[in-house]
DNA sequence: GTGAATGCAAAACCTTTGCAACTGG
DNA sequence: CCAGTTGCAAAGGTTTTGCATTCAC
């Protein structure tokens, strides 16, 4: 998986951050993961299976500084809890109404995602946030 | 302004469902702050002004009802707090992290939203979210 | 050794819900 | 009239926080 990071790229980028045990459990959770982009409780689940001490308030705090540090992106859409993916290439995120999974919907060759809009003139965009909400092929199949 | 819809409208939306005042006085809030796009408890400080009596849980359930109904929609970023906008047009929503601003951002002409990606083959999409986030023109002046 | 991170429980926050009273068509 | 809606208060789910303890560097 070229896209994930190296554990030394995110010690890297932690900057003077510890890279705790329970980080890098979190970490891992995550990217294996990766496909459910499981929410925090579901990352809690699983950590859980390999520390059993770690506490769910340390699953936020480890999502929240590998976000920050940019090991890991999260992803929301309307109120539901936050998603978390190891995929750090530009993409969007496809929800599916009938089965709740989540796909990655890859940016086409050459595409740029702020192309078709009337962007503010004058300001600097940080982060650009694509979600869609359907039936995926697997739920129309079975319709 | 041509996007809004009327009242007759709405009630025509509403199906069977009543035009009651509380959600008369919801729907003239939404447009009336349409620009600051409000969140709920913005809504009920305004709307408090107008019906006194008007209570929180009414704001949210008319708010849902309204969304519903295709009178306004819901806009959403990360996990803030949810924000309502009159504008009916598709459109995108720019964040300034700054000001804490929220700005519509048009499709230019004949631009499709969802032409730079790589759609699932044989899903149905049924909305579409884009939202971005960075300093606006004005906050970067400022800096 | 020492500041940063953890674990726990409690709090915060936005939103939804249950239910008796009320009201619009 | 009477199903649908309101207002209130209480509960819900997700996420954050305070603080004593522990740990990585």
């Amino acid at each position: 998986m070229a896209e994930q990071i190296t554990d030394a790229a995110v010690a890297e980028k932690l900057g003077g951050l510890r890279m705790t045990k329970q980080r890098k459990v979190v970490l891992d959770v995550v990217q294996e993961m990766g496909i459910e982009h499981p929410t925090a409780s579901s990352v809690y689940a699983r950590a859980k299976e390999v520390m059993p001490t770690i506490s769910l308030a340390t699953v936020y705090n480890c999502l929240e500084t590998l976000t920050d540090a940019g090991a890991i992106t999260q992803v929301n859409f309307h109120r539901e809890a936050s998603r978390f993916c190891p995929n750090l290439q530009p993409h969007a995120h496809f929800f599916c109404s009938k089965c709740d999974a989540v796909f990655d919907v890859s940016l086409q060759n050459r595409a740029d995602a702020s192309e078709p809009w009337d962007l503010p003139s004058g300001s600097r965009i940080e982060e650009m946030n694509v979600a869609m909400r359907g039936i995926c092929p697997e739920c129309r199949k079975a319709e």
